[in-house]
RNA sequence: CGGGGAGUGGCGCAGCUUGGUAGCGCAUCUGGUUUGGGACCAGAGGGUCGCAGGUUCAAAUCCUGUCUCCCCGACCA
């Protein structure tokens, strides 16, 4: 992509409504506009990066073997009072009617649509286990949004359903997500912890937060030391197999939200091992037994028992909600530091002489040939300043950048920068775009 | 929802106390000079001061109402 063709409207100077690292950040760096509280508009740059950290969710959702399908943002409200929920959840739920007067909500979520979808359609256990996802815009009218995408009223959130004969089935069902997660998280550059938490209005006793540590995170947690140094189990994980190793080793340490923190047990790690810091939930995994299935009777025939409701559980991952987690946790003074897996170009090509016939071949060049390996380059043939060049693309955040120039081509070579160290090396531009090629091939996970 | 704060060109702000017909920086446009860390000079365009009422000869400024946004708290992906 050249920058002269692209949409970024960057700004300078930091708006005044943004507080958090993150919030300033997407807004300085043209990734999004408020329309109103919590509601925001994705401007591509931003855009770009949703897309990529959906598709890596969706990709280890299907690594899973969860099948992805999709339920509509609008639902009616009478599905929500069979399972008692309407009431219950008050007024975070955005209550619509229409022409005819029936009435409809913005879903919050969509465990009674595909309870009743399940219902409808499965009728034996021999249709499970069954793990069904959709990653949908969801509406939660927040008393007070705050913290930009973090904490919107409008968001993208990847959720799974899973459907099970019996409750160690259900677990299963519920490990396979757990490891999911560690692998989706690990895939975007950050560091998730499970820990113990809350089962909220979503109900049921089973339920562990993926948490980010960050500065600005929305609440209190409290681990063991040494389960920030497990590794994340990897893609060859067999979802087949048994997980429950991988799943146990991960929650045998101590690690909890303050929403259900045993101070005891805390105080029980040694003093060098304790952690006690603030984090982000990006994502949240819970098992509810029966408590859809039975009251929205989804029952299926068993094999011995006649009719049984169908154990079930809900994952969550707040993908809208990961893109300002992501800033939070890779940013410095210039801007944003965006991990390669998720950046919303791979490369920065600056020209720091457009219009000299040299710089301008060298950069056509550099960039046809990054586009022919694949990669997506974004190339600043814009006519500002060189400075003004520098410091944008640093505050948009792409890993690496192609410096090119006369003064370098003079002596036969252009400049490779690294975004996170800053590190900078002087190449020949083929040497450059192998450099960048070869920083690329290396996967995270 | 309780407490606090703010709405003035695209962005960041001043002006309001003590009413007199709107200003600064950045951005934008034109011309010229520049050209490797947010360039310089000259000129230009752009705002019925959130909205509605009221007071007054006169309201961005005073009064009333209302809407919106932000921060702290409680609550939450």
């Amino acid at each position: 992509m050249r920058l002269s063709k692209f949409f970024l409207p960057t700004l300078k100077e930091t708006p005044a409504d943004a507080a958090i690292a993150s919030h300033q950040l997407m807004l300085r760096a043209g990734m999004m506009r408020q329309e109103s509280a919590g509601i925001y508009s994705w401007l591509p740059l931003g855009f770009r990066v949703l897309k990529k950290v959906e598709q890596i969710v969706r990709e280890e959702q299907d690594r899973a073997g969860a099948i992805e399908m999709l339920m509509p943002t609008i639902q009616p409200a009478e599905l929500w009072r069979e399972s008692g929920r309407y009431d219950d959840y008050g007024d975070e739920m955005l209550r619509i009617r229409d022409r005819h007067d029936r009435e409809l909500l913005y879903g919050p979520t969509n465990e009674e649509m595909l309870t009743s979808i399940f219902r409808n359609f499965c009728k034996s256990y021999k249709e499970l286990p069954k793990l069904l996802y959709h990653i949908q815009w969801k509406f939660r009218d927040e008393r007070r949004p705050r913290f930009g995408v973090m904490r919107g009223r409008e968001f993208l959130m990847k959720d799974t359903y899973s459907f099970d004969l019996t409750e160690e089935d259900a677990i299963k069902s519920y490990n396979k997500m757990f490891v999911a997660y560690l692998n989706t998280f690990a895939r975007m550059g950050l560091k998730a912890f499970p820990m113990k938490a809350e089962t909220g209005p979503i109900g049921g006793d089973l339920s562990h937060e993926f948490i980010i540590l960050a500065e600005n995170g929305e609440s209190e947690v409290f681990c063991h030391r040494d389960l920030l140094e497990i590794p994340a189990p990897g893609l060859d994980v067999d979802f087949n197999g048994d997980l429950q190793g991988i799943v146990d080793e991960r929650t045998a340490l101590y690690a909890a939200t303050e929403d259900v923190h045993d101070a005891e047990a805390f105080a029980a790690i040694p003093d060098d091992k304790k952690v006690s810091a603030r984090g982000i939930e990006v994502g949240q995994v819970f098992y509810f037994g029966t408590k859809y299935s039975e009251p929205m009777k989804a029952k299926v025939s068993h094999p011995q028992n006649g009719e049984v409701p169908v154990h079930m559980g809900s994952y969550g991952i707040g993908v809208s909600r990961i893109v300002g987690g992501l800033i939070e946790a890779f940013n410095d003074d210039a801007g944003i530091i965006w991990p390669r897996s998720v950046a919303p170009f791979d490369v920065g090509i600056l020209s720091m002489r457009p219009g000299d016939d040299a710089t301008d071949a060298a950069c056509e060049d550099v960039y046809c040939k990054l586009k022919a390996a694949g990669l997506d380059p974004l190339y600043d043939d814009t006519k500002s300043s060189a400075g003004a060049k520098f410091s944008q693309m640093d505050l948009i955040g792409l890993p690496d950048q192609i410096i090119i120039g006369p003064r370098g081509l003079k002596q036969g070579v252009v400049e490779v920068k690294d975004r996170a160290s800053g590190e900078r090396v002087e190449l020949s531009t083929d040497d450059a775009v192998a450099e960048i090629i070869r920083r690329h091939s290396q996967a995270v996970l």
